[in-house]
DNA sequence: CTTGGGACCTGGCTGC
DNA sequence: TGCAGCCAGGTCCCAA
């Protein structure tokens, strides 16, 4: 599940293959990829186009074109995009080919993955929260974003119009560092929690950056090869191992239709004073 | 405004 | 061995 480091890394992956390349063919090969527009509009809009910069903004991808506009690609679950492979499977859903003789594919197994050719980048994005590792995301950020809602923190973490690129599995983790409770009220949380909770958020996420992103399931970097930031998690997708701090087993329980991964020892619901 | 619940999508797993 | 039914979760949409 692609989330912020893994979209991270995708962009970092690609971008030495494609920005400064322009797109010579474009095919979709899924009419239901392309949001607010035809798969043909959106093909004869990109070719000749070139490649600017590529840029990150929460879970999306950002495609810089010399045109002013913008395509922007969200992997959803199980969408990935691959350099240059060995074959076009039954799960590619569109295919982009390069003025180097390069070329990318979406891929998507589940055909949730959405993409959309625009003017303004902005008119996608513009509602997303701040980003996590901006220099702009401070305790006081978070701690005034978290106050207005009265509901799981969990929950808060996963709304990308309060935070941007925090999906389901580093929630889990970034709580699991910070000792809080996954159904802890966001709005009750105190100062000292939101703090180290802020600081474990940008930590985790930096870290999977590094690891080039989490393979759980299906995700993998343009050249195919896996993440390795799974290997470090302490509580996401572990139900039932034992916490690696108290040796207590690992609880699950569903957030917001979520399965969401804890240790009932190190977070408590109430806190140990 | 905030909050909760359903829809979308399909491979893989469970249980009979 | 076959198959129905459920689960995974990011985001949007709608109702209260």
């Amino acid at each position: 599940m692609p989330e912020l480091p893994e979209v991270e890394t995708i962009k970092n992956e690609l971008a030495p293959w494609v920005v400064g390349q322009s797109f010579t063919r474009v095919t979709i090969l899924d009419d239901k990829l392309v949001c607010g527009g035809s798969a043909q509009k959106v093909r004869r809009g990109l070719v000749e186009q070139k490649i600017e910069s590529l840029e990150r903004r929460g879970k999306y991808l950002i495609f810089h074109l010399s045109n002013g506009g913008s395509l922007l690609i969200h992997l959803r679950m199980t969408g990935s995009l691959l350099l240059d492979p060995k074959e076009v499977d039954r799960y590619a859903r569109a295919v982009f080919h390069l003025s180097n003789g390069h070329r990318f594919v979406f891929n998507d197994r589940r055909r949730l993955g959405v993409m959309w050719l625009v003017d303004d980048a902005e008119t996608v994005v513009c509602k997303l929260g701040p980003e996590p590792l901006d220099r702009s995301f401070t305790t006081d950020v978070l701690l005034q974003r978290l106050s207005r809602h009265h509901i799981p923190i969990k929950a808060v973490l996963l709304d990308q119009h309060i935070v941007a690129g925090v999906g389901n599995m580093y929630a889990d983790e970034a709580l699991f560092a910070a000792r809080v409770h996954p159904l802890s009220k966001a709005d009750e949380l105190s100062t000292k929690e939101v703090r180290t909770l802020h600081n474990c958020i940008r930590r985790i996420l930096r870290a999977a950056i590094d690891s080039k992103g989490a393979s759980v399931d299906t995700y993998v970097r343009p050249g195919g090869e896996r993440g390795t930031a799974h290997f470090n998690f302490k509580v996401a997708h572990r139900g039932g191992e034992p916490c690696p701090i108290c040796v207590c087993p690992i609880e699950r329980c569903v957030v917001q239709n979520r399965g969401t991964y804890f240790c009932p020892r190190c977070q408590p619901l109430v806190p140990v004073l």
